[in-house]
DNA sequence: CCTTGACCTGAACTATGGTTGAGGTTGTAT
DNA sequence: ATACAACCTCAACCATAGTTCAGGTCAAGG
């Protein structure tokens, strides 16, 4: 074990704990996501407090959050241990954009399965055809369909 | 209107008819994703079918579909239109990968609400929290919790 | 004939989310 | 005291999914 105790980690120590690579822990660092301090050798310390942040930020992620955004919600935390409100606040916005993304997938399998049970690659209808048979009916001009 | 006809299309058309810029045609025919024929000027010249092609790559992006995976699946297709059983085909796999998706966000969000109902982050049954609290408990060993 | 827009290639650049390696320092155990 | 693991920084590299740009060619209309 390292000398860093159980409430003073390492690097190392929160990779291990975190289950995220060391250069991870640095790269998150770098990007102002996670905050510590140095020994005066320069080396990284963290709260064990960190461990929930990271754990959060895994989190986020595994949601389709981008890292520059959950940056810009976890600034609003402090840096001690999470409390119960702002988990509040942060899985509040998280879940709107995991709602809307939950959606859009079920949207697409539900037209993926309309389509698989009509057979309608060769008809007019088709959910899933739409949208380019609509761009072609519509001319040369611009589309702006990039979404 | 472009000297191409309504059955060939020039790289410009299918940009526009597809809604993708022309850099992507370009990519896309790089990465072996589509095909056409050159004329004797070198220039792309595609069958009408490649607007369907193209539409099925961004419906398998948008189910998570990485293009090299979407690749392979294209590659066991004729390059002419496509039938309702090579749909059927590409859209089972596809179906699988997007489902499991699905499932794992709803997991989050269920996991995230349920979380937010009980205000467990101070507890020790939290199923969000437990991940990070199960490496703690487990001491300094390696912990593979990189999933 | 000649201008102009669409096209060509190849290389470089963007952004996201990291990993890897070189070269040097720190810290702990023996 | 010294060896060895863990740490440090900075730069370069990886994959994915493209976009942009330079320099040159092609083709259609006036």
């Amino acid at each position: 074990m390292s000398i860093t105790s159980e409430q003073v980690l390492s690097v190392g120590d929160v990779a291990k704990r975190s289950g995220v690579a060391v250069s991870t822990v640095h790269f998150y660092e770098r990007k102002g996501l996670i905050e510590g301090w140095r020994t005066s050798g320069n080396q990284r310390r963290y709260p064990r407090s960190i461990l929930r942040r990271i754990a959060i930020i895994r989190i986020a992620q595994q949601a389709g959050i981008p890292l520059a955004t959950i940056r810009e919600h976890m600034k609003k935390m402090t840096n001690g241990p999470i409390t119960a409100a702002q988990w509040n606040e942060l899985s509040e916005a998280w879940r709107a954009q995991l709602n809307e993304r939950i959606t859009s997938l079920v949207q697409l399998r539900d037209r993926m399965e309309t389509c698989i049970g009509c057979g309608c690659l060769s008809l007019g209808d088709c959910p899933l055809r739409n949208p380019e048979d609509a761009l072609a009916a519509e001319g040369p001009g611009a589309h702006l369909l990039n979404s």
